[in-house]
RNA sequence: GUCCCCAUCGUCUAGCGGCCCAGGACUCCACCCUUUCAAGGUGGCUACGCGGGUUCGAAUCCCGUUGGGGGCACCA
């Protein structure tokens, strides 16, 4: 039997870091099984489903190479791939669960579940719906008050629901006992639970991977697939991502619990994959540098923790430098172009690529993520007229450096040939030779006049790319 | 409140009864390199939550405790 798993996202807005943590694991799965991946839609959510959502979870996932091989978007043999396509597909086995006693109506209104359930914690016991509604009419429940014409269905939790399943990494795992929980709305929506289950037997689902959260609610699965006569899946429920504070990670909590963010911010997509990888997960050489084709290679359940770990960017950000620093120079050109654009200081011309060809073996050891670059490269592509100088860097650095400032402009003035070598050459004569300065002393008010800033990438290097007219310039304006 | 899951350096982790007075990585600190900042190199600090067992022997097994997390929706 062939080994087919699903992703299901929500659309319910920008798509989440868990998405792309349970795709990494699906997937290292999948391909190492050579099985099939399915990207499954679950907007049964009317209230908080968004239009957009849906489109940003491809891109995000495409762009992390994380590829499914079924979905919407792709079609495939168990189509439509949208829940909210498939309200039909889940009618008949609701019909069936009731006529066979193994779910029942019910008209409780909102106000009085809530009630019950206050009640039910003022008395510290466990909260659970309370059957009123178990084996009456609606004429019968309507007397009793608190009940509304549209009913929903719950599934009858017997006494003897399984509660015990086997989890590819937790081994053996005891869940609570369920309450008789809902499985279709008053919409006529299919809630979760159900859809989960129909979905993931009709699509040929033999692994159901997710987060650490559903494990309360597997017993309700259980049920569900041994009710309706269907062969269980295997279950692997992934440790939970957390925010500095342990907490689940959350979008209000943490900038990285949302998937744009890491493409806003110039995170490489193969470092972001690697890191991901690596969060509750080992490779059994102990590398901590690898590919997603490495990670399938060897993938195994039981190496997966059952602690949930910090999502640290400190590290996240130590791998990004690592995979910018391995890029070729055209690569990481091409990476950083929409930055630097998007900042308004690329043109595109043929000027500014040669430019940005020339710069880039200046940052690409001083970036932490893509976005950094702009900041780095600014003295180069900024208008002219726009130039100027950080406020503390010149207080540092070019007060009373009127000396340096003019000896240096006198030097580099008289030069013919303006390369990396002559410029230094030209900087060193007069000012370490002449004014017996020491490098870093001659340079620093040097730097800050040329590049606005107290830090910036090597100095004749830069120099040489800015061109002896701007030099010149902003020596001037300086000192 | 209630039920369930979990527990090694600050963080990510290795470890699955002796190889561990616990190894690697990130961070941090020091030094080297050095025109700033990085990168790179070298070295260093820091952990088996606690208490009982089991065993010749426990980070590894069991129990309790404490701590953390998650679920308890007509949300997924």
């Amino acid at each position: 039997m062939t080994v087919r798993l699903r992703v299901a996202p929500s659309p319910t807005g920008d798509p989440h870091v868990g998405t792309a943590y349970m795709s990494l694991f699906n997937l290292a799965f999948v391909r190492q099984q050579g099985g099939q991946f399915v990207l499954r839609v679950e907007d049964t959510d009317r209230a908080r489903f968004q239009a957009d959502s849906e489109a940003q979870v491809y891109e995000t996932l495409a762009w992390l190479g994380l590829d499914w091989d079924e979905g919407p978007d792709k079609g495939g043999p168990c189509a439509p791939y949208r829940q909210s396509e498939r309200l039909d597909t889940y009618q008949p086995y609701v019909e069936q669960l009731l006529g066979e006693g193994h779910a029942y109506h019910c008209w409780c209104t909102p106000e009085r579940l809530q009630e019950m359930r206050e009640d039910q914690q003022r008395r510290k016991v466990p909260t659970g719906y309370d059957r009123l509604c178990l084996g009456k009419t609606y004429e019968d429940r309507a007397a009793l008050g608190g009940a509304q014409e549209r009913p929903v269905v719950r599934m009858l939790i017997p006494d003897d629901v399984p509660l015990a399943f086997t989890d590819l990494i937790r081994g053996e795992v005891h869940a609570p006992r369920p309450d008789d929980q809902v499985i279709l709305k008053g919409d006529g929506f299919p809630t979760y639970h159900l859809a989960v289950v129909v979905d993931d037997h009709l699509m040929g689902i033999t692994h159901v991977v997710r987060g650490e959260e559903w494990i309360s609610s597997t017993p309700k699965h259980l049920l569900l697939f041994d009710w309706l006569g269907w062969e269980r899946p295997q279950f692997a429920h992934m440790p939970l991502l957390r925010n500095p504070d342990k907490s689940k990670i959350s979008k209000r909590k943490n900038p990285a619990a949302r998937l744009t963010w890491f493409v806003e911010q110039g995170y490489l997509p193969e470092a972001l994959v690697n890191f991901l990888g690596l969060l509750g997960y080992s490779l059994p050489s102990q590398e901590e540098i690898f590919t997603f084709a490495e990670m399938s290679a060897t993938f195994d359940w039981s190496r997966v923790n059952t602690v949930g770990p910090v999502f640290d960017l400190e590290k996240l950000g130590w791998l990004n430098g690592h995979y910018i620093r391995e890029l070729s120079e055209e690569d990481l050109r091409a990476r950083l172009v929409p930055f630097l654009a998007d900042a308004g200081l690329y043109d595109g011309s043929a000027g500014h690529l040669d430019l940005l060809t020339g710069a880039v073996p200046l940052v690409q050891t001083r970036m932490a993520v893509l976005s950094e670059v702009v900041d780095l490269l600014r003295f180069l592509f900024v208008p002219e007229q726009d130039f100027t100088v950080d406020p503390a860097a010149a207080e540092k650095n070019l007060v009373g450096a009127e000396a340096i400032l003019t000896a240096c402009t006198d030097a580099l003035e008289a030069l013919d040939e303006w390369t990396v070598e002559s410029v230094q050459a030209a900087m060193d004569a007069a000012l370490i030779d002449g004014l017996g300065l020491k490098r870093g002393k001659a340079y620093a008010p040097v730097r800050t006049a040329v590049t606005g800033s107290g830090i910036a990438p090597p100095l004749p290097e830069s120099m040489a790319l800015l061109g002896k007219a701007r030099v010149l310039r902003r020596l001037r304006a300086a000192a």
